[in-house]
DNA sequence: GTGGTCTAGACCACG
DNA sequence: GTGGTCTAGACCACT
């Protein structure tokens, strides 16, 4: 269900969080459904738990899964996807950084435009 | 010319090399023109010169600018805006984050382009 | 009467604590009344009867209620309603944290005491 | 500057967490001061560096501090001491627990204000 | 069984 | 020097 990627420069634990929103957000996972503990998934990707816990923490910040102790965590009942501007801020100061690369690529507006959409249909979502 | 962001999550050497290349990018620099030494470039910034350095030496790799020893350093003369698959491909994999970021914000395919050209057109290029 | 949040942070069995209490405060519950088994409780609630045990031992040491073996657990006859001076003071110890956070958040000492009459209100007591 | 009590159920991060927003409300700590690296603060204490890291980082979350890569840590420059409706909400929570335990200790409503006004004093913010 | 906390120590990028 | 990340393993409270 999540894979990590060793070579990749993101940190394990951000893998984890963004492969765990892409499950929600696909719909492969929904409000209520039960994620592995903690153990289950240090066992499963051969990581320390340490790191599974500060992602499901994190996750847990964003009001995308939900904790109950002794029970196991799940999807979050509220789980919302309405815009939060903070967070389209954070995108869009990223997108600049990478649009400017795309222009210094040599492609203008409309082929960056394609890019995007080529690359939204490969998320699959 | 150049301005720093200390508190920005991204390092100050990648700042400058971005900065360099939006300022060629929109026509600001252009081939054969002179930038600041090292040195200066670090005094008017305020930072060590082992940083300017470090964001020099990355921008010549990728043929932005180039160093003359002894006239200084300036922008390359064969600098290209051709596509460079194996850089296009990198931004689409940070792409792919920020698009699912922006879907679980609730966002869709159209809404998505919109934000791009919106930002597009922020940079001013 | 009792009502579990299991997505609270916390512990089911003070839950169970809390609101015992609470009846008894408002007086819906009153000395020698008779309180749920431990078993009929968990069942109810769909807990393990552990839990339960647990919050009814702690209430028993509080003398809050008292069981009388082969009969059940009643309202304590002899329950108190005067101050303990330790128990006063492991709340005022969490009391600074929270008015520290209220400060933080920029109420002053008045705006303090309003929030803490509102909430006592809220309490229905 | 910060002490920890290793007898308390409270976790060492927030006791680092709680004792550097008191510096903050009351003054000793300012916009831009430096604060203790996370390696220095861990020696102090006594703890180990990843302890420290939590607690740096639940602040820098809440915008009470923020780091500069290379430089070391300081109070934020945009701290805020304004009204958050959801965190007022948190400890509106956690005062009625209080509040009900006060009421079990015979206080009215007069006398847990004063107990709110005394302890707020004792703050000495 | 569950997650939360902490220790002791390592490696890395940045400046 | 700084903070960020990760490992390996421990202890604890809760269910």
């Amino acid at each position: 269900m999540i894979y990590i990627d060793a070579k990749s420069d993101k940190p394990i634990y951000e893998q984890i969080i963004e492969q765990m929103k892409f499950h929600v957000a696909k719909g492969n996972l929904n409000s209520g459904d039960a994620i592995p503990s903690v153990r289950k998934m240090a066992l499963d990707l051969k990581i320390t738990p340490g790191t599974v816990a500060k992602a499901y923490a994190e996750l847990e910040r964003q009001n995308v899964i939900e904790t109950i102790r002794g029970k196991g965590t799940f999807i979050a009942q509220n789980i919302s996807f309405e815009a939060d501007a903070k967070k389209i801020d954070e995108v869009k100061r990223r997108l600049k950084s990478d649009l400017l690369e795309l222009k210094m690529n040599g492609l203008d507006e409309d082929e960056i435009v394609k890019l995007v959409r080529e690359t939204y249909k490969e998320l699959g979502l």
